[in-house]
RNA sequence: GCCGAUGUGGCUCAGGGGUAGAGCACGCCCUUGGUAAGGGCGAGAUCGUGAGUUCGAUUCUCACCAUCGGCACCA
């Protein structure tokens, strides 16, 4: 008698007589395994497969459960079953759409008679819950395609046929509860009552499809765990990275504002604008090293100037215009520094000699956003960037994106950004140039990053027409995304702007074009950067690096002398001598994550000495005042990430 | 740009058809106090802008502007 095994993790086998489900494999080992069985993945697969799939002699099997973090995609795709099933009781004439499974959760989104409101929220969680509590059994069926259009069509669910009708299979499956059916891939839990905690987050707009043309529907988005403890534990998360948000800290520690009359466009305070300089000067302090010159170029070009370099036809939307003179001459803003980069160096001959040729500018750009895409720092109208252009032969390309990720690394390493993502988008469908540029192009881009063994995605299809490009993301707090370095390769504007260099066969070729930053635009940079470190700068970005504050006012000539003595050695200083309690004036420099407090009493100024307070609430009482000046601005000039006195030995005690 | 929400002293927010209220911040006074808020007094707002309804609008309606959450965009 033949006998179907099935092995497990951990290497034991299992028979059965016929071919088992995997739920049936769950409840064959034990009654809470079963329980918790969401799926499985079988044969070293990474990809969920439903409980409910037949296994074959031989198959390895690894059971999904709920309480993983495999598991809980399945809970979350169920659970938008769940919302589209609750959301169809509730209200009459609501058409469905998908539905599917995001980070951290999942949305569905809709297509109501009747725009469903703020207040729809709590009435669709109350349902969600109802239909949780009914604990319907999930049957998945299997229709013919035919048969799924139509009667979707009959339903009036005219998105679901025309999906179905655009899938072009034979078949597709349905998932059941109750009388409630969706039309889905799966996998599946074994019943609503597996979920066990939702929480319905927010409404939005969204194109069917993704295109603007479309409808706009109405996206519902939540969230499922396995438990309620798990959600309140997300909850609390969400809340948790709000107070990080840039725009808070920005507010609260007064470095930059926004003004309705310049919307998109952050003023910085004398405090941001440290910060802004500070990076900057870093920045340049590299271009000596890695070999870039900076370059100043004009903010304002006539028309004509973007005509050649093609912003004019692509980018015109984009930009900012203004008539100027007698003669109403139109201009344009620049919203990038290439083509004013391109006028430089085509202003003198080059020889092969000179390249690559790498033209850095912190110019400001101004860019006409779309309103609903600003956003804080991270997407702003008037920007600058760390930007760079190189000017190199097609054999130095690979050479180029080396030295750029080089030097990409060592600025991220610098500022402790480690949680970056490299993608390298590839040749989109409309391009200009040949099969074979885009074969050497793309593989300068993955060569270069295997070499230095960068990990790196590939975005088929993303790259820019002119050519590919290699982009480093980052996650802002609340999760979203942001492009910071980037590196473009351009064979487009050098033919724009009939730029050559002289061969080493005394012939003219034309250069390549690289656009390059690394922190990419500041602005965007700091709101990221403010996020990462919630607002505790290292010190040599701090706007202010240390406060002193006087006990009594009998110590006000000591204190003005120390800050004297600081500000000499470069750093930047505050004195505190209001007329307030030690205690009042540590709680206010610690709200604004302060690295110094320089506690100033009678102790210290007999001795010599300052007491220091950090913002991690360690103490280092009675430091001779030089000591602590040379450990201060070692840690300012080498730009540590953390303080010198961080676990120090703060033991000493007060004494009276 | 699209869908939705929001817009009240510098900040965080409450209120509501009869021209506004709290806390913090700010100013003055008392307090000289040793590691996250000492006490008292005071000043500060034509309630985003414009129009409409009304005897009367900050409150209701509409339009616009800005911000927030998404979507689209991000050559």
């Amino acid at each position: 008698m033949a006998s179907v095994r099935i092995t497990l993790p951990d290497n034991s086998i299992k028979s059965f007589d016929q071919s088992p489900t995997i739920l049936q494999v769950a409840e064959s080992i034990g009654p809470g395994l079963a329980k918790n069985c969401v799926g499985g993945c079988i044969n070293g697969s990474k990809d969920i497969i439903d409980l409910r799939t037949p296994l074959s002699d031989g198959d390895r099997l690894e059971i999904v459960t709920s309480n993983s973090e495999k598991g809980r995609e399945v809970l979350r795709h169920s659970a938008a079953h769940i919302m589209a099933h609750a959301v169809q009781e509730l209200f009459k004439n609501v058409k469905v759409t998908i539905g599917p499974v995001v980070d951290d959760g999942f949305y569905y989104d809709f297509d109501p008679e009747t725009q469903l409101t703020l207040n729809d929220l709590q009435k669709i969680e109350d349902r969600m819950y109802e239909i949780i509590q009914r604990n319907l059994p999930l049957m998945k069926e299997v229709w013919p395609s035919d048969k799924a259009i139509k009667v979707f069509a009959e339903m009036g669910e005219s998105y679901k046929a025309e999906i179905i009708s655009d899938l072009k299979t034979s078949e597709v499956s349905i998932y059941k509860q109750g009388t409630w059916f969706d039309l889905c891939r799966g996998p599946h839990v074994q019943s609503t009552g597996q979920v066990k905690a939702v929480k319905v987050m927010s409404i939005a707009g969204a194109y069917w499809r993704g295109d603007q043309k479309n409808k706009q529907l109405q996206r519902v988005y939540a969230t499922a765990f396995y438990d309620k403890k798990e959600l309140k534990e997300h909850l609390g998360n969400l809340e948790e990275a709000k107070k990080r948000d840039h725009r808070k800290i920005g507010k609260e520690q007064g470095l930059f504002m926004f003004h309705d009359w310049a919307p998109g466009m952050p003023f910085f305070t004398a405090k941001g604008t440290v910060i802004y300089n500070e990076l900057a000067n870093y920045i340049r302090e590299l271009y000596r090293k890695y070999d870039y010159k900076e370059v100043i170029t004009p903010q304002l070009y006539d028309s004509n100037l973007f005509i050649t370099s093609g912003h004019y036809g692509h980018y015109k939307d984009n930009m900012y215009f203004s008539e100027v003179g007698e003669n109403k001459t139109e201009v344009g803003v620049k919203p990038m520094n290439c083509p004013g980069h391109c006028l430089l160096f085509d202003s003198e001959k080059h020889s092969y000699r000179d390249l690559p040729y790498r033209m850095a500018d912190f110019g400001r750009l101004h860019r006409y956003e779309a309103s609903g895409a600003l956003a804080g720092l991270t997407r702003v109208r008037s920007m600058s960037q760390d930007d760079a252009h190189i000017f190199c032969t097609d054999e130095q390309l690979q050479s180029e994106m080396e030295g750029f990720m080089t030097f990409l690394k060592e600025v991220y390493s610098a500022l402790g950004m480690y949680e970056y993502k490299v993608f390298i988008a590839t040749r989109p469908a409309s391009r200009m140039g040949s099969d074979d540029l885009w074969d050497r192009a793309e593989g300068a881009l993955t060569g270069a990053m295997d070499k230095l063994g960068v990990p790196y995605q590939i975005n088929p299809g993303d790259g820019a027409f002119y050519g590919p490009k290699i982009e480093v993301h980052f996650v802002d707090a609340m999760k979203r995304t942001w492009q910071l370095g980037t590196i473009q390769v351009d064979y487009n504007l050098p033919k724009n702007f009939n730029l050559s260099y002289t061969g080493d066969d005394n012939t003219e070729h034309t250069p390549v074009v690289l656009h390059r930053a690394i922190l990419g635009t500041l602005e965007r940079f700091i709101g990221i950067y403010i996020e990462q470190c919630a607002g505790k700068f290292p010190l040599w970005l701090s706007p202010t690096q240390a406060v002193i504050m006087n006990v009594t006012d009998r110590q006000t000539e000591y204190c003005l002398e120390l800050k004297k003595k600081l500000i000499a050695q470069g750093l930047r200083v505050e004195y505190d001598n209001r007329n307030e309690k030690l205690g009042y004036k540590i709680r206010e420099a610690q709200l604004q994550q302060m690295p110094y407090m320089l506690i100033i009493g009678d102790k210290e100024m007999e001795q010599g000495c300052v007491s220091v307070r950090l913002r991690s609430g360690e103490m280092i009482n009675f430091i001779p005042t030089d000591e602590f000046i040379n450990k201060v601005v070692g840690e300012f000039k080498t730009r540590q990430l953390t303080s010198v006195f961080e676990n120090a030995n703060s033991t000493k005690e007060i004494s009276h």
